[in-house]
DNA sequence: ACCCGATATGAAATAAATCACATATCGACA
DNA sequence: TGTCGATATGTGATTTATTTCATATCGGGT
């Protein structure tokens, strides 16, 4: 028989993963993995938003937000000098984001294999 | 030394899962599988709204929005009769409910392997 | 044939999240 | 020491999500 093709009603398995606070705030998710990785790379948050297409006043607010849930700061800020400033990552922010992305890729993994099961499944 | 206890700072690892449209519209979730659940437990939308304490007419919504995006009914709909009408789910959505519950066991199983590993990588 | 209560749905009111803008501050460097 | 550009932060505007309210419809049971 033919192989199915996707139609529009085809379903996708999606899910977000994020380290929180007990108070059930978010702290870390994609987002902020992101632009983390993205200050590092270009040196400044003003730099990365800009490359992220994001808002400086929400990125700004929400690495404050994370570094006052988790208790240490994830990045080194400076202002001043002829670039007018730069951030840059801590070793913490370093270390959770690595922590981060391995734990992203065994679930990623997990839910690969549960996957095709996941859709014989739904199929019955 | 003394077992560390839990402090405000301490972080978890949360996950969301969920069925998506194509669109990337999220079709069932956490929330829908309760309502859904609770329509089969309780016979009807209302009765299962009243019990979560969420809006019949959020709910109704989202339970239409995602028959749309499936191309196929969860709920049979019935009104009139003394009790002024009922909702079942479908076969397909009974179906549909095991295979999501399958899966977010399979992966609160990884998450919980991955844990701790993940913990001791953040203590460094 | 009439009632009752749940389904069905629009529309206005609220609330929550995000954006846009304005403005202050800092400090390495020329 | 004056300049420049990024960090820092308040606030009002805008957008998006959710709730509330109102009202129509349906149909099995009495």
């Amino acid at each position: 028989m033919k192989p199915p093709r996707s139609s529009r009603n085809d379903v996708f398995l999606k899910y977000k993963l994020w380290l929180s606070a007990v108070s059930g705030e978010g702290i870390i998710g994609e987002g902020q993995y992101k632009l983390l990785k993205t200050i590092e790379k270009k040196g400044s948050l003003k730099a990365a938003v800009e490359e992220l297409g994001t808002s400086y006043r929400k990125s700004w607010g929400d690495i404050k937000k994370a570094e006052e849930l988790l208790g240490y700061e994830l990045t080194e800020k400076h202002r001043g000098g002829k670039d007018g400033g730069k951030s840059e990552l801590t070793s913490k922010a370093k270390n959770l984001l690595e922590a981060y992305d391995a734990l992203h890729k065994k679930m990623d993994n997990a839910i690969e294999e549960a996957y095709d099961e996941f859709k014989e499944q739904i199929k019955g």
